[in-house]
DNA sequence: ACCTGAACACCGTTCAAGT
DNA sequence: ACCTGAACACCGTTCAAGT
């Protein structure tokens, strides 16, 4: 005798996702998410093999959230190419800080969380585009990965209250963005 | 009547560390530490409040040693600036890959340990004093800012896994270091 | 076919009782 | 003064039994 389906996986994604941001990740408990989408705690089991895949899942959605706003900031083509970093780099930050607990959990798995390479690719590839744009073919990759270093490093740092030997901080992230879009586009030393 | 201490915190924390390298966060548990320094897990609460104390004492021992191998890197003041960061660069980067998971305890912390300013401040000093040599008073915060969080930024990623576009990571964190290295020894556009 | 209560293993933490 | 077993609350997960 079938039973209708109560929950769905988005819904319980979505649970996940509210859970780690209200309560940390250790606020997304099994049971709460049972909880938030009217069920059992065993019966989460049937649409996701373990808490630790559920985890996977909510950093999944947030990366893709995440390569959204990107890929939004990004501008067309015919658009300066530093003015499109500097509004991809402030749609990252926003984005860390309305979902911080989030944001963590993408760069900073417990272990570590094999997010979908596809998904991965997505995220960067404004990045990419501009870099191509700013540092040529040649260094593009390259140039990519130290903007993206130093826009995650200069977030995660922020988030986890590091900055604290005073200074305007709002300023350092301008500094940064400022060499950086120079500092790409230059011909190798 | 006394009973004979036996154990000590610097032996708990030193378990713990071993713990967290070799079981990452979740094989840090109140019952392996105590097995580890023979005693049951009750007797921890002796020493440490409670788990997420432990956590924070591992955090700190991480960070102060982190600082003293970027330290030892730092070199003299007659230095070359540039050299002494690149040395700096690959010192952070060795630690990391030698303590994974307590690299990733520093800046991806659960929620936010809060460590010690004082420590984090000493952590900070030899970077902020090249960055000195490198861009002058005026700029020196800033400029210290954005390297350590390239730095950091592109060792977490690293740790993560997050570089899988292909390419050279090596050549990639050369290119990061020597392009930063320039832009930040610059006058300010 | 999905949902549930019951059960199990495991963890953090407290506490009264030992020495 | 430190250490311990016992106990409690809580969590992830499994599974037989319900519909």
């Amino acid at each position: 005798m079938p039973t209708p389906e109560r929950t769905t996986l988005a819904e319980i994604v979505r649970a996940g996702r509210d859970l780690l941001e209200s309560g940390g990740p250790e606020g997304l408990t099994m049971q709460a998410v049972a909880l938030r989408v009217g069920v059992r705690a065993p019966s989460l089991y049937k649409r996701v093999r373990n808490r630790e895949a559920l985890v996977a899942l909510v950093a999944e959605a947030t990366l893709s959230e995440l390569s959204a706003r990107i890929d939004a900031a990004a501008g067309g083509d015919d658009d300066e190419p530093r003015a499109a970093l500097r509004r991809m780099a402030r749609a990252a930050r926003d984005f860390a800080r309305a979902r911080p607990a989030g944001f963590r959990l993408l760069f900073a798995p417990g272990a570590d969380l094999p997010f979908d390479t596809a998904s991965l690719q997505a995220a960067s590839a404004p990045i990419v585009r501009v870099a191509v744009r700013l540092a040529g073919e040649e260094y593009a990759l390259h140039a990519a990965r130290t903007f993206t270093a130093w826009l995650n490093g200069f977030v995660s740092m922020e988030l986890a209250g590091a900055f604290r030997l005073g200074g305007d901080v709002e300023a350092a992230f301008e500094f940064g963005l400022d060499r950086l879009a120079s500092a790409l586009g230059e011909p190798s030393a």
